[in-house]
DNA sequence: AATGAATGAGGATTCATTCAT
DNA sequence: GATGAATGAATCCTCATTCAT
């Protein structure tokens, strides 16, 4: 039972000290003493720090993932669909802020195999939503003036910049902003009225 | 006038190479190599490694800065002035494209006083841009059901997302770019129709 | 019994790999991999790696010590016998080429009181050799301007290098080749006719 | 004039360290250590570790390569030629002969590339030695019997086991040893008498 | 008899920076 | 102005071995 606390330990550590200080600035050694276990032991669960990186990354991508699938399987209309999914990837950008941080700064240290992988998962959550908006916009739902790839971006950029600036101990909580957010992104592409 | 030309070698090299691999896993040694220029002759011009990445981060500051005094100087209506503001930015971050890369990967590895000296300075930047959204609120053209600071953020994370997904060479230029996430960010911060 | 088998497997692992990359070179890691085995069944039987090392080299000595005494309790000629024992110490050096290579590659690898014992061992089989030699020479058998000492190196030196350069998959047989290094091997060291 | 010290000094050490304790047990640390330099000192001029045993093989290639095509050059007939390759590859493999210990047990440790390249260069050794044989064998003078392949490492395995039982401080001097074993070889391979 | 998690010392190597020239 | 040899601390990682189970 106390096996796994080694494993929990150390990435907690590691999710910290990279957010705080960057991947590259942390030793492993900083990771081991902030975790309180040895060398040995994070490298009997880890093969590398590279791993240990890559680990973090893990978490987020699967419960981002994971939530995508759920809402879709609902099979709510586009706009309904597209709004809840909105909502949820910001309230879950929020809850991994640290892991966030990390991602975005830190991405290009990955070993290229990893790097690879980590895109391969992200494109997919990309395109199943820009596969969202495409069908929103054939519905006349959304504005077809801007290329998809803008609007894409567009609202990924809100996600991505979230580490930068918000703080959950702040005035706004979590839902409030996910749904100021999601407002923002849809009132902008709203398909002219007639 | 000779050592001109060390200097400038020397950024550029440094400021692929930091956009490429990062400025943590760049060394000194491939700065020097890829500029053509001895390590004796860079430490002659910069103090320290740490000192080549804020000369590059001071090239965007400064420039983006300076647009942003001259078109506020022009005493334009806020309407017309934050158009031209939101314009600008875009299209300045995508000539320095790859500085936004650096400065948005790698600022937290700056020294604490040069950090310190970066953040006064973006948010000298910041500042400015949130008066003029203000003034807008109280002027009644923008929306004022959401936080001024959620606003600037919305707007500032298209800025530092560009170097994630757009690439100069692609199918959109970027004027064009510059004018569509205006658009958006515009259209989603109007007030309301009475 | 099942005990055998583990013991069997992992010096047979530890044979190959040892012979492929080197003593140093493999890990206990890869040896219980290989073998199929865990650490701790390998540490029940083996007391620790040095331990493998001398269980290979073990097997070799014991089997050409054993080989020489029965030759020679034969009593023939020495002529016949020393014929003898070329032939048959090429011939096992070939069955044990694995052993061989790493015998000769690993030897100062060993503990200090581990390598006493194998250089005491070698030294037997080295005196015995010896004595036939000298007692050939005495006989006028063999050529006496040259010291023995540097005979019996000269035939040592070819079962060292075997394993450098002998494939038992090439054209060459095992008995074919220990006749011409014996036959070498005696044609030179052959008294002079009177 | 100081820094070339560096390189040999720190050759040197690698050198009779590589040969009393074998190059997997000797740490770079040792190495510096022993040399009088730092660790710094040794990278600047050597790539790696693997880079100090490629140095030590390179001296002693070059050199031997070096003698042979000198002695060939000569053009001397085929029988004197081959005597005064022989005497002297014994010779030369004396005065290296710390650089032979290493060589003969820490080959298979190089890298790859590394390891081909000493490949290379020893068969071109070989590749000549064996052709001096082959054209004897066409002459006469050489028994055909045995195939020249064997016989070649007849004779190689005396150089390659010197370094196992040879020293110069030894009562037998370099000339003389060099002698008797040419001897032993020449006599056991030449052409039976009509 | 057998497991495999954990140890902790030691491995090779990199690197920003300095300084005598 | 400019060189590049030298520094030495810090880096990630490996490994033979132990021991509670």
């Amino acid at each position: 039972m106390r096996q796994t606390s080694v494993v929990d330990d150390v990435m907690q550590a590691a999710l910290e000290l990279f957010a705080e200080q960057g991947y590259a600035n942390t030793s492993v050694r900083q990771v081991v003493d902030t975790a309180g276990v040895t060398k040995g032991a994070l490298y009997h669960y880890f093969q590398s720090k590279d791993d240990l990186l890559f680990a973090i990354y893990e978490r987020i991508l699967s419960v981002q993932t994971e939530h995508l699938e759920a809402i879709i399987a609902k099979g709510a209309p586009v706009a309904e669909t597209l709004r809840a999914v909105c909502i949820d990837v910001v309230e879950t950008s929020v809850d991994f802020l640290l892991e966030g941080t990390v991602f975005f700064r830190s991405q290009h240290m990955l070993s290229a195999p990893r790097q690879l992988e980590v895109t391969r998962r992200r494109r997919a959550y990309h395109d199943t939503f820009s596969g969202l908006l495409t069908q929103g916009q054939e519905e006349g739902l959304y504005r077809k003036d801007i290329p998809t790839s803008v609007l894409v971006a567009h609202f990924f950029s809100d996600l991505h910049y979230l580490s930068s600036w918000y703080s959950p101990s702040g005035p706004e909580d979590k839902t409030t902003l996910a749904h100021q957010l999601t407002d923002l992104f849809l009132v902008a592409i709203a398909a002219p009225q007639p």
